[in-house]
DNA sequence: TCGTCAAGTTCACGGGCAGGAAACGTCGGC
DNA sequence: GCCGACGTTTCCTGCCCGTGAACTTGACGA
C-alpha cells in the first residue's frame, strides 16, 4: 500500500479528496502551520523540517495501519491499462479518458460536462454518447471492483465497490 | 475524551489492555526502541526525548480522532453529496438545501419558516411540501447515522443518531 | 373526561424529466 | 471477412417533487 505525501496546508483540497477515497497519506506540515485536524485513521503528519528517518517511520506506520483495512488505489497507465491491485482491464481510448477524469477526483462528483470535455477534447458528439460510454465503462470496471455511482443532476462518482461507502436504497 | 500515556515498550501489556478497551493512547517510545506496530486508529506515538509541545499536539490529535471515531461531523459538499465519516449519500436539490440549513445550526432548532425559505428561495409551494420533504430526508439520513428530531411548534433539529443526546420515550 | 383544534406524520398518486439500456449501423484494423 | 470501438436512435425505468387525504399526537378548555 502506497502512502501519498501531501503538503499541509497548501494541498488541503487534495488531502480531502484522498481522505474521501480512503487513500493513506502523510501530511508534511509547514513549520509555521497548525497541525491538521484529523479526518480519519489513514493519516499521520510530521512537522517540517524533519529527518528522513522520521518520515519513513511515520509513512510505514500509516501504511501498515492502512493495510489492515483499505482497498488498493486504482491506477491508469499511459497505455490504457487500468490496474486495481492484482486485477486489471484494458480500456479503449474514450473510456480511458473518462476514467482518467474520474480518477483525478476519485470519490468525488464529476459533472457530465467535465466528463464530456475529458472524453472528447475536440468537441462532444451527441448527448447520449456519454450515457452509453458510462454504461460500457461500468461493465468494464465492475470486474476489477470499481463502481460508478450517479448523483442525479450533478454527475458521476467513482468509488471502490468492495466497501459500502454510500448508502443504497432497498 | 482523555488520552492515556503509555511507555513503550516497557508497558506493552498495558497498551494492549487499553487497545482492547478502545481507550485513546499516546505511546512514549524509548529512544532506542522500534516504533510500535499499529493495532488500531486510536493510537499515536512520539519518540523520546520529545518537547512538551509535540506531546501535547499528538495527544490532542488522538483525542480528536477518537471523538471523530465515535461521532464524525457531517459535511455537505457543493455537489449535493452528504458525507458522514466514510459513509455518504447523494441529496436531491430541495433536500440538499434543507440539509444545508439544518447543518448551519447543527444540533439546534431550525424553524419551519427558515427551512421553507432555505428549501424554496423563490417561494414555498403548499404547506405540506415541507413535511413530506422532511419525511424523505429522514429516511435518507438514517442510514448515514443522522436523525431529524421534531420540536413541536418550534421546528426541527438535526443531530447525530449514534450519540443519545436527546431523551426518547419508550 | 371528553371534544376540539392545531401540528406533524405518513401514504398514495401523477407529471415531468434525467439517466439507463438495447439495438443497430459505421468505420477501421487484422 | 471478422471483430472491436464508437455513435445514434429509440424506448423505458426510476427518481424527484408536489398534492391531497387519512391518521396520530399534543395542548387546552368546557
Amino acid at each position: 500500500m502506497d502512502v501519498v505525501f501531501v503538503r499541509w496546508p497548501q494541498e488541503s483540497e487534495r488531502r480531502d479528496r484522498l481522505a474521501q477515497a480512503e487513500v493513506p497519506r502523510l501530511l508534511l506540515v509547514d513549520s509555521t502551520a497548525r497541525a491538521p485536524d484529523p479526518v480519519d485513521c489513514l493519516e499521520d503528519w510530521v512537522r517540517l523540517p524533519a529527518n528522513d528517518e522520521d518520515v519513513r517511520l511515520r509513512a510505514s506506520c500509516v501504511a501498515r495501519r492502512a493495510a489492515l483495512h483499505v482497498d488498493p488505489l486504482p491506477d491508469l497507465d499511459d497505455d490504457g491499462v487500468l490496474r486495481v491491485g492484482a486485477r486489471w482491464t484494458p480500456l479503449p481510448p474514450v473510456e480511458a479518458r473518462l476514467t482518467e477524469a474520474l480518477l483525478e477526483r476519485f470519490g468525488a462528483v464529476v459533472s457530465r460536462e467535465a466528463l464530456s470535455r475529458a472524453g472528447w477534447p475536440e468537441g462532444a458528439p451527441g448527448r447520449n454518447a456519454l450515457d452509453v460510454h458510462v454504461l460500457r465503462l461500468r461493465r468494464r470496471l465492475a470486474p476489477v471492483g470499481l463502481g460508478i455511482r450517479t448523483v442525479r443532476s450533478r454527475g458521476y462518482l467513482l468509488e471502490s465497490e468492495s466497501r459500502q461507502l454510500s448508502v443504497r436504497q432497498a
